[in-house]
DNA sequence: TCGAAGTCTGAAACCGATTGCAGTCTTGTG
DNA sequence: CACAAGACTGCAATCGGTTTCAGACTTCGA
């Protein structure tokens, strides 16, 4: 069906060898003849046979990409981000996705780690041993968690809960309540520190409400935690939580901003179109997808070249209708 | 590094073809060798390098799967029930996104087709000669659209109209408006046929605004056009556009559904929490992605067997908020 | 003019699996 | 006991590329 690098070969009266110069180190073979072998390709519609390729070299030009949930919109955008830094080095992204099940996160990375030459796992939920063990057998990046010296990507969470603080205390908030994600994420124990430190600096007092699931339905269950410790403001892990938490103060009658102050993180599309609008603290995450495949590449390239390497990307508040003057109770 | 086959074969006392046969063709080998090949497999780690066997046999197990916006919250939810299905067949997937962009689209395809089995186009943009010529080199299996004989898997738009025009029949309402989605999407086309039998069959208005981006801002957009036509409910392509809508007419002064009914298509998760909630015609998403994997395997095993074959899931209306008694002007 | 160095090109080995074919060893039957 | 049939197994070719190595042909300096 496809043409073969021997029939380009017999119609531009060469030998396969030169075929293979002629497309993949063209300097090594003479212009002339190089013009003439391109020609053929072109004319047949030649294009190299991956698999084969990828036989000799040992190289696939794939990657691996495993998130936790697509159905969350912070994940999208990675997505989006890697599939686009990917695309233009020419590489193809395969993608997985774990429904939040750590067990189903090391099997994807142990059944794509075949047929990729390195692979992101994106807030992976995996165990530290676990971990430690993938990596022997296979070139990651992470995006979201930092551990040990695998390349990763994650966002200045500290700063971001700094930001978020600082808005808050000038709004006049004393108390302010922490809606953490799930226990196995890494992000949300880097927002917990990060919130502990800001909020201690500032003299403000932290209830944290403990770990929910980081879906709509998490938000809502936290919500009458956070009603009955009497804050007057709330952080949640993300933006859907945060949602949650809006629609279920709502229907509680609590009213927000003018009761309750609410910040979420990620910045996802529909935390503009709430109402209030969310307050949130925004993370570029196509950047993050683009930045990860920019660490996996180099990382190919000269393996030791990134070891260790921890990109932090900026993170920034983003002041809307979800945050207001605290009550004086 | 990993254990090739010739390494078990040594390990079990047998040749490499003795070892493939134990692994892919278990009752050709005596039960005490194959025994014996399994667990020196076992012990070595051994798994077959799928590019190697891809060679020789010409698949791949690989399947793509292209959709042009994973950041509109239809697509992710077919994505997981593509992924889902295609583990359970031991499949992996290739994922692109087109940006909306036809000639991105054409672009994937032929990227990845040689790299797959077959090809899961899902809400294509592309013009129907280009498909066409697609479908010459690749198998190719379509959702959310029907062009030829190309298997494919779509929801019965026109019920879920008819659905939807009943409804509002029934709170009165006599004026409908339309808001399109992309010129080049099959199901606003097919959306619009439907609605317009559905609506001259119970003897309503119906008003056109158009096409529009299938974006939060398209249904933002629309809003004016809606406001102005004096029509009592609308249903828009989908719901981040009927969010758009909402959004737009709360801004106005126009109330929803006091002043205007408005009906979404998908029921994404963020439609039940908007306030008012969205009333939608919901699809299974996750379904028509199973689907479409199922549709495609066979497809691949037997080239002609689902030849012309159409899957047509069913629609639902689910009532909520948005839509209520038609105001009497 | 001859030899050395340099430039291109082709033959053949190889990557890691699958599979057609042939050979060996049982087993069953006359 | 001989022979045919059947059950296993191994050899070797093959998929479509890449890469090593050596040979052919130029070019240049002595």
């Amino acid at each position: 069906m496809r043409a073969t690098i021997r029939e380009v070969a017999r119609e531009a009266g060469v030998s396969a060898s030169t075929v293979s110069r002629a497309l993949s180190t063209p300097d090594m073979v003479n212009a002339t003849t190089r013009e003439r072998v391109l020609r053929a390709a072109e004319r047949l519609g030649y294009a190299p046979n991956r698999a084969a390729r990828g036989l000799i070299t040992g190289r696939t030009g794939n990657l691996g990409l495993i998130v936790p949930d697509l159905t969350n919109p912070f994940f999208p955008s990675v997505v989006k981000g890697v599939q686009a830094k990917a695309r233009e080095a020419d590489y193809a992204v395969f993608l997985a996705d774990t429904d939040e099940d750590p067990a189903a996160e090391v099997g994807l990375v142990r059944a794509l780690a075949k047929q990729v030459d390195g692979l992101i796992l994106c807030s992976p939920r995996t165990r530290e041993e676990e971990i430690r063990e993938l990596t022997a057998h296979t070139t990651l990046v992470m995006v979201n968690r930092r551990f040990g010296t695998i390349p990763s990507v994650v966002f200045d969470n500290a700063d971001g809960m700094r930001q978020a603080i600082a808005h808050l205390q000038a709004l006049g908030h004393r108390r302010v309540a922490w809606v953490g994600g799930p226990r196995t994420s890494w992000s949300t124990r880097d927002r917990v520190r990060g919130l502990r430190a800001a909020s201690s600096a500032a003299g403000m007092e932290l209830f944290v409400a403990g770990h929910f699931p980081p879906y709509f339905e998490g938000g809502v269950a936290a919500a009458d935690l956070i009603i009955a410790s009497g804050v007057t403001s709330v952080i949640a892990y993300n933006d859907v939580m945060a949602l949650g938490l809006l629609s279920r103060l709502r229907d509680r009658g609590v009213d927000v901003p003018q009761d309750i102050s609410v910040i979420g993180i990620d910045d996802i599309q529909m935390s503009a179109m709430s109402s209030p609008a969310l307050t949130t603290v925004s993370l570029a995450k196509d950047q993050a997808g683009r930045a990860a495949v920019d660490l996996l590449l180099t990382l190919l390239l000269q393996p030791d070249s990134v070891r260790n390497t921890r990109r932090e990307l900026p993170t920034q508040l983003l002041v809307r209708g979800s945050t207001g003057v605290a009550r004086t109770t």
